[in-house]
RNA sequence: GGAAGUUUAGCUCAGCUGGGAGAGCAUCUGCCUUACAAGCAGAGGGUCAUAGGUUCGAGCCCUAUAACUUCCACCA
């Protein structure tokens, strides 16, 4: 039952039918199916209230030709999707749309604000699918999951219930970076450094007895407030006297020691440091060892607290810092502002700057879970591809530090912690039940206010999604997973977390490869962002070009790992390209008579046959190699190459004048033509899954109901005919030999050209008539060993054959001459390299004998070559 | 401060383990040849950033330099 093609191709007319009929038909579902070898991939979670844009555009291209490569390989191929909850990125935009109602998170309560946030998940959860759909996106919806639901919540819990019986989740005190804007902590990574332009203001700290300052320089003299000590280096000579002293702090009235820490750097500055332990890391340090007060002198908003801060208490951390350095300068005591750059750190969500502060916060230690993940990497058990992103990878792990998981913020999970408010008990319980009495002491307990970190979810993705920590049949037979795909610009957020919590948690690496992608930047080679309007919509790009055009050109000549520059010229290119595909197809149809049901290759082949056959075997291989080895890029130029330029632009040629003749020619014609097309479309489906399944379906395709689940082509050693290819190809170089030559004499291709064809390959050339007249314009056409030249004749020479085209007045034998003599110069040139190379004694001796063979040969064509061409110049002389 | 990447035709980029430089777009010439003008047949255009080195042989490997990009760290 075949389906007419329509005459032009217009992606819209079928895209959206032919993935309903995928979906209806169950094709994206995995089994487990213990005769099968299992292929899995899970799908970077977008942000569940999101929108596709171009980067997930990419990653969902790249995913989805390596599955449906897999799955007609014959492999259970499970790609699994799913949707992050993004904690503080939906919760900033939850809030800002009741901002608009004119509503708070305080107002509402967190009960209130978490049904906000579900009914808004809920409304906008789907959106992002829909989108995926369009994309063509094979994965198994039936699997899909969410980083807050049931299944995977609980993979939460028991993870930090793991992690903290083993002591590897600690509460504690310690320096974090914290948003005064959105009102809670970010781990390191998602603090940003930016470069501003500041001061450096020297101060004068006076002695308690009056024997004069001290000068200290700080780049924010605001914190001077929470200030517990100053300190010097115990070697620097000009300051041992003054260690143990004690000195006013200027605005305040309170009194601090001159203490000796190695921390200080005696080259920079005054060699003298204000110590402020809340809200400098190092400072905080140098505090723990001397133990020093740890004085907040900041709200969570970033204004002066009450009680420490004195007159300034109220005021902005900036607007504080003005009065302060005023007053400070009224007093005397302000000794020098310089000039000074320095990098400022802000909060990747807002860019707020962060401040930061001593906190008590839910930390994970690193240093344990770090080492097997170095290791798997290190020993190459798992790899990166390109493996280059190895170095940044084992750069960060190795250099690890403690990460903030706790958020001051409502959506997402909450800790697992509950406190005992029994002020004689205060145990600590860590639960994954809901209790609200001390199991010690029977008080009432308080569960921690606090969510996890978005990532803390994120990095048991790879497990918690088929089922752990239950042992289900999804997680038996599909973990651990085979290939991550991802960009760059997540691995240390997030590759990197699975990569450690899989091994402590599953003991098993949770991926074999982590395919790296780069970004899609905007033409001018900027990154596409929100704030620059740079963006291109991937489904603007689908509306107008189909999903097949807007795939094809996010994998084209793309090399894994590198940033490519978008272009909607790329895009048209690709729609041209599919176009082509489109159109040989209804060639092949168009001919192909009514009862055609299968293709069948006869015994016997002419030899353009067994030719493209042959080059098809080879594009097969090849094709299969890339996607094995993950170059995508190339694969799908072999797949272009091979169509474009061999399969249309030749052999479909070649097939016309056999069609045209009818009869048994007509018939091997139309099997390999279907053959070599069904091929094809198997080959590019992975690639370009709707336009291939639309022709498909109007092929003759056996017992193939679907494109989709059709076994993968294989290399065929019965295919490869490499003497008919060497032979062919003397006949493709004399056509296009005589193309260039009619160009140049500007005779119109609807002139047929009489053609003496002189060479010893007279039966290749002879079998070749048609195609000399189809392709080359030829008129009369005689092939024998000897020609003889006659006046006004142009002589066109390859390595195989003298192609002698008498064109009367059109030729000039003075020209003529001077054309052959370039040829011959050329030829020379050619010779003269190649004996050259020949004739060195060290490329004889070292270089391998194939390479030796090859290089021999070249050497006999050329020789060939220059002896026909010196034959035509004696014939024209 | 540390690390990585990029540098190839006018533009955007390929070039897999080293064996006489490729594509698309753009430019030029000629074609409505009954699958396709979203096309066909041709042409021009490159000291592969620079300087050394290894090798019989380097766009590819090594060293240095320059420019651009990115990541990491962050001395008050």
């Amino acid at each position: 039952m075949r389906k007419e093609l329509e005459k032009t191709y217009s992606p819209k007319d079928f895209e959206e039918r032919i993935y309903k009929s995928w979906e209806e038909n169950g094709c994206f579902k995995a089994e487990v199916d213990p005769k099968k070898k299992p292929y899995t991939i899970v799908m970077p979670p977008p942000n569940v209230t999101g929108q596709l844009h171009m980067g997930h555009a990419l990653d969902c291209t790249l995913q989805d030709i390596l599955i449906r490569f897999k799955r007609m390989q014959g492999y259970s191929a499970l790609w699994l999707p799913g949707t992050d909850h993004a904690a503080l990125a939906t919760e900033a935009k939850i809030v800002a749309a009741m901002k608009e109602e004119g509503l708070t998170k305080d107002m509402l309560g967190r009960e209130g604000f978490l049904e906000r946030a579900w009914d808004w998940t809920h409304k906008y959860g789907n959106r992002i699918k829909e989108q995926q759909r369009k994309m063509g996106t094979s994965c198994d919806w039936s699997r899909d999951r969410f980083t807050m639901d049931e299944g995977c919540s609980r993979a939460v819990q028991k993870v930090f219930m793991n992690l903290y019986n083993k002591g590897l989740i600690y509460r504690g005190e310690r320096i974090i970076n914290w948003c005064p804007n959105c009102k809670t902590s970010i781990s390191d990574i998602e603090t940003e450094y930016e470069e501003q332009d500041g001061f450096f203001w020297h101060i004068n700290y006076p002695f308690s007895d009056g024997s004069g300052c001290l000068e200290i320089a700080t780049t924010r003299p605001e914190t001077l407030l929470g200030d517990s000590a100053v300190a010097v280096n115990p070697k620097d000579g000009r300051y041992t006297d003054i260690v143990g002293k004690m000195l006013k702090l200027p605005l305040t009235d309170r009194e601090i020691p001159v203490i000796a820490d190695d921390y200080v750097d005696m080259e920079f500055g005054t060699g003298c440091v204000k110590i402020t332990p809340a809200h400098d890391p190092n400072d905080f340090e140098v505090g723990k060892r001397h133990n020093l007060p740890v004085i907040h002198m900041m709200n969570d908003d970033a204004t002066i607290k009450e009680g420490v801060g004195g007159k300034y208490a109220g005021m902005d951390r900036y607007e504080a810092r003005k009065a302060m350095v005023k007053d400070l300068e009224e007093q005397g005591l302000l000794v020098k502002v310089e000039p000074h750059k320095h990098n400022v750190g802000t909060c990747q969500r807002c860019g707020t700057t962060v401040e930061p502060t001593a906190s008590l916060q839910w930390f994970v230690s690193m240093k344990k879970l770090a080492k097997p993940a170095i290791d798997v990497v290190k020993s190459g058990e798992l790899r990166y591809v390109p493996k280059r992103f190895e170095n940044s990878y084992l750069y960060w792990m190795e250099n690890i530090r403690d990460w903030c998981i706790s958020r001051q913020i409502w959506w997402g999970h909450r800790i697992p912690a509950f406190y005992c408010q029994n002020p004689e008990c205060r145990h600590t319980e860590i639960t994954l039940d809901n209790i609200d009495k001390c199991p010690k002491c029977g008080a009432p307990v308080k569960q921690d206010e606090d969510t996890l970190d978005t990532w803390f979810s994120s990095a048991l993705w790879p497990f918690s999604t088929l089922g752990w920590p239950e042992e289900t049949e999804d997680y038996k037979y599909f973990y651990p997973t085979d290939t991550l795909v991802t960009g760059y610009d997540i691995i240390t957020f997030w590759v990197s977390r699975m990569i450690f919590s899989g091994l402590e948690h599953t003991g098993q690496k949770p991926f074999k490869d982590v395919l790296i992608h780069g970004l899609v930047r905007d033409e001018l080679g900027r990154k596409m962002s929100k704030s620059l309007g740079n963006g291109v919509d991937p489904l603007d790009i689908i509306d107008k070009y189909g999903a097949d055009a807007l795939r094809l050109t996010l994998v084209t000549g793309n090399a894994p790992g590198n940033d490519m520059r978008w272009s909607e010229k790329k895009v048209l290119n690709s729609r041209n390209f599919i176009n082509k595909l489109w159109n040989a197809s209804r060639y092949i149809l168009m001919n192909l008579p009514e009862d055609f049901e299968k293709p069948v290759l006869p015994k016997e082949l002419p030899i353009e046959d067994k030719w493209i056959l042959s080059l098809y075997n080879d594009l097969i291989k090849n094709v299969t190699a890339n996607l094995e080895a993950y170059e995508l890029g190339v694969a799908v130029g072999n797949l272009y190459d091979f169509i474009w330029d061999i399969f249309c632009d030749w052999y479909i040629e070649l097939t016309k004048p056999r069609i045209a003749a009818g009869g048994e020619t007509a018939l091997a014609a139309q099997n390999v033509l279907v053959y070599v097309m069904r091929g094809i479309l198997k080959t590019l489906h992975p690639f370009l899954p709707f336009v291939t399944e639309e022709i498909w379906q109007s092929m003759p395709h056996g017992d193939n109901d679907t494109l989709m689940l059709a076994k993968w082509c294989e290399y065929d050693e019965k295919l490869s005919f490499a003497k008919e290819q060497e032979d062919f190809s003397r006949i493709v170089g004399a056509i296009k030999a005589v193309r260039v030559q009619r160009n140049e004499m500007n005779v119109p291709p609807s002139k047929k050209v009489s053609m003496f064809v002189e060479t010893k390959f007279t039966e290749l050339f002879r079998s070749a008539e048609q195609f000399f007249a189809k392709l080359a314009g030829a008129g009369e056409f005689k092939v024998s060993e000897n020609v003889e030249n006659s006046e006004g004749t142009v002589t066109v020479v390859t390595e195989s054959a003298r192609i002698f085209m008498p064109m009367g007045e059109l030729v000039d034998k003075e020209k003529e001459l001077s054309r052959l003599e370039k040829e011959k110069k050329a030829a020379q040139k050619d010779i003269d390299f190649l004996s050259g190379k020949l004739n060195n004694q060290g490329f004889l001796a070292k270089a391998p004998a194939q390479q030796i063979e090859n290089e021999r040969a070249k050497l006999k064509k050329a020789e060939e070559r220059m002896a026909k061409i010196i034959a035509s110049i004696e014939g024209l002389k």
